[in-house]
DNA sequence: TGTACATCAGTGAACGCGCGTTCACTGATGTAC
DNA sequence: TGTACATCAGTGAACGCGCGTTCACTGATGTAC
């Protein structure tokens, strides 16, 4: 219990977490000032001591968010060094435990409707997610004969889009949509079939 | 102007185009009854003669997308059979024609969070669009060497998930995410390389 | 063709609600002497 | 160590707003005779 400082102690962090807690349960919709208040017990007026409103309250949860997404992938990476494919196929699949570990985070970052320009912390913790992405796919890019070789900045587009939609479609229980495959096998597999149109693993497995 | 039968002529469609037009423009959140209401020139209450309340309306306008998404991809399907590759990619490109041209319905559909089990009708209708999909699929699988085929129901759960990551990261201009391609080339290529992958293009295009 | 009646799509007023935000304030905490 | 003061995190009441939904109604349309 780390009630130091003031009366609450750390109470700016505390309704980040409520909110993340909030949008995980009812969705970027169904999470409110109000309630993430009441829940961190405070009273509403309380939250503008430490946030301009409702919106920048959603920000600040994005960009922790895009913060430990960045770590975890950067992390997933450099642990299967030096194999570029090693490495590539790591961020995937670290791509959909973030997703399935902080629901609350991903939800803040790609379904809020936030900006990244919403504020240049924001837009910079987003950058610094992205650019790892797109370093796995430039090192993997690397190992395919020029003449032959997509643009990395289009290999890694493939790879977030494939793995945003398993995400959406299959990990959250979303819309109805069912799937007799786990996300994770569906991103794995579908990466795999990738990667081998890509020539970067054999035919025969 | 049909402004036949009673007052209005066809509220309850009026209504449904109202409802597309706004949540196109500011998102399923956006949205409210009253103002589709005031929009198509009407009253709050009037709605309530064509529609349970505003969960209803929104499961309307998501059913008449899937029914048109289930047209336009089948349509695409059988116009190049019975090339099953060439039937194959038509339906990845109507996906992303079908979001682009019908930004509402897409919305209505996927990101609202309405549950596909919201009414049979809306039940049946997604369930015949997936069909197509699946159906797709199965031609396509049908040509891969048994011992190598993953399930059909796969292939179309990767090309799904693959075109709504375009549509969601890339098409909308939504967070902030922006790429050097354009959503329909990214989709093609994607498509492209994942086909290699599964041994139905020549490695050497 | 004309009249009396039934239907029912849309009205208008009202409701209770929770929202985001503002404001002057209070009182616990930290600090200077 | 003790006291006087400054700071500022959180309070509590209030606001205006638009929401979804309800209700008894009205009056245009369709229909039976």
């Amino acid at each position: 219990m780390a009630k130091r400082g003031y009366h609450h102690g750390n109470l700016r962090q505390a309704l980040v977490e409520t909110a993340l807690k909030l949008i995980e349960e009812k969705g970027p919709t169904g999470f409110t000032l109000s309630e993430a208040a009441k829940q961190t017990g405070v009273t509403p007026a309380a939250v503008y001591r430490h946030f301009r409103g409702r919106e920048d309250l959603i920000a600040e949860a994005a960009r922790q968010g895009y913060t430990i997404f960045a770590d975890l992938i950067e992390y997933a990476y450099d642990k299967e060094q030096p194999s570029a494919l090693a490495s590539f196929e790591a961020t995937g699949r670290a791509y959909l435990a973030f997703a399935r570990k902080f629901p609350g985070h991903y939800v803040a970052m790609f379904e809020s409707g936030i900006s990244h320009n919403h504020s240049p912390e924001l837009a910079a913790a987003a950058a610094r997610a992205l650019g790892v992405l797109e370093r796995a796919a430039a090192d993997l890019s690397a190992h395919i004969p020029p003449d032959r070789r997509p643009p990395a900045s289009m290999v890694s587009a493939h790879i977030w889009a494939l793995s945003h939609g398993v995400v959406e479609l299959f990990s959250r229980g979303s819309p109805g949509t069912k799937s007799p495959f786990a996300p994770e096998d569906l991103l794995e597999s579908g990466i795999g079939i990738y990667l081998r149109g890509l020539g970067l693993i054999k035919p025969d497995e």
